[in-house]
DNA sequence: TATTTTACATTCAATTGTGTATGGAAACGT
DNA sequence: ACGTTTCCATACACAATTGAATGTAAAATA
């Protein structure tokens, strides 16, 4: 075969990842063999190994083109909104967040595949993966309902700890639910509603700020 | 080999469950074989397919050996504390359900199979399964606080859809977390704060029966 | 322009898993 | 007690993947 423009294989190797993305959304990572995915792609196996040492390689790169931490999400709210309450900030980086995932069909897709259509293999855990994000995550949400405690917006009966927690647990929950047949509903649609009522009962009683 | 009792012979269908529990549990389910299996319940594959049909055979049947329907749990609550109102018997029931699956091994096992350890194969569908219990669990938290709202014990800014999809969402949440390395935190522990806090702020204002 | 490297396709060897067919001895029904 | 069925081990044939080896023509490089 005929070498190609350095542009025309980073193209190959994009349509290699896309064909990845198809058939492990399909078929599930463990029963999509290297040749389905380069066919998908209209090239051989060849082209897969040369571009990625194995499927585990495959699945990093697929993973790595759709990175989104959760405290980006934050730092743009508070970018952006310049004069909002550190629970307000988070209220939105919430809403921002689950409209992303709505947005790009990519992300939903990886995440889907990572959370429903793999399991172990080769030196790939993705449960590790899962924890990592959500470990994030939860960190970024107690740093800033710490300080929304220290600022005496939380109810007076509320940790910052069981607060996050209880956030954590509900966007999660909502997002795997979503996540497991996202035609099923929209996310943003009903997790507004959510967040929103969840982060207004958080809200100490009486604060003229209060959202419900 | 020499044929069984029927007792021997349900004893080593058993035998081969647990032993693919281990297995699934261990290298997940797509990339143990059913010789792993067999090895590891002391068996050959004679064995494995004299008992079952193929591999989704036995994966439906580890999961038969672990079922829990919520309601079930409503159930016990509502016959064993009798004046007891509805919301609380919510609350009562998740924590139940907890500490249900803190205790039993198997069930926790077998769930973290279910969520974590496999993915499509043959004509089995984990997602369609999860779905499942997912709706089960939901619909009957909709019952009941349906009759909470009507009996004025929600919060008056609380719809009961939105009341169920948040405590739908935080144990479905909190019950991801946790499966996903179950020696990380005891899910008792970490969700007695979480139902007892997100239940107390759902009741309705000064409503003398209030918890938090 | 000559040489080297790149970007694949093609082929090969080896492994692995599956389903089935066969065999045998003991348990079971009668 | 006898034939029949059951429970499992063993053996076999087959398909599916994988990784590596090899080939090759064009792009990059000098």
């Amino acid at each position: 075969m005929a070498r190609k423009t350095k542009a025309e294989a980073a193209a190959t190797r994009e349509a290699l990842l896309d064909a990845a993305e198809d058939m492990f959304m399909e078929h599930g990572v463990a029963r999509t063999s290297l040749e389905q995915i380069a066919r998908h792609a209209g090239m051989t196996r060849g082209a897969v190994y040369w571009h990625f040492k194995n499927k585990g390689d495959i699945f990093r790169a697929m993973l790595e083109r759709v990175r989104m931490p959760f405290q980006e999400l934050v730092d743009e709210i508070e970018a952006l909104e310049h004069d909002v309450s550190s629970l307000e900030a988070i209220r939105l980086a919430c809403l921002q967040g689950l409209q992303r995932f709505e947005q790009h069909p990519r992300s939903r897709r990886v995440h889907a595949i990572l959370i429903h259509r793999c399991e172990f293999f080769s030196d790939i855990d993705p449960i590790a993966m899962q924890q990592e994000i959500t470990d994030e995550c939860r960190d970024s949400l107690y740093q800033h309902l710490l300080i929304s405690k220290q600022q005496h917006m939380l109810a007076d009966n509320l940790s910052p700890e069981v607060a996050t927690d209880l956030l954590q647990a509900m966007l999660s929950g909502l997002f795997h639910e979503w996540i497991r047949d996202p035609g099923r509903f929209s996310i943003y649609n009903r997790g507004v509603p959510l967040v929103n009522q969840l982060i207004g009962m958080m809200h100490r009683q009486g604060d003229p700020t209060r959202k419900h």
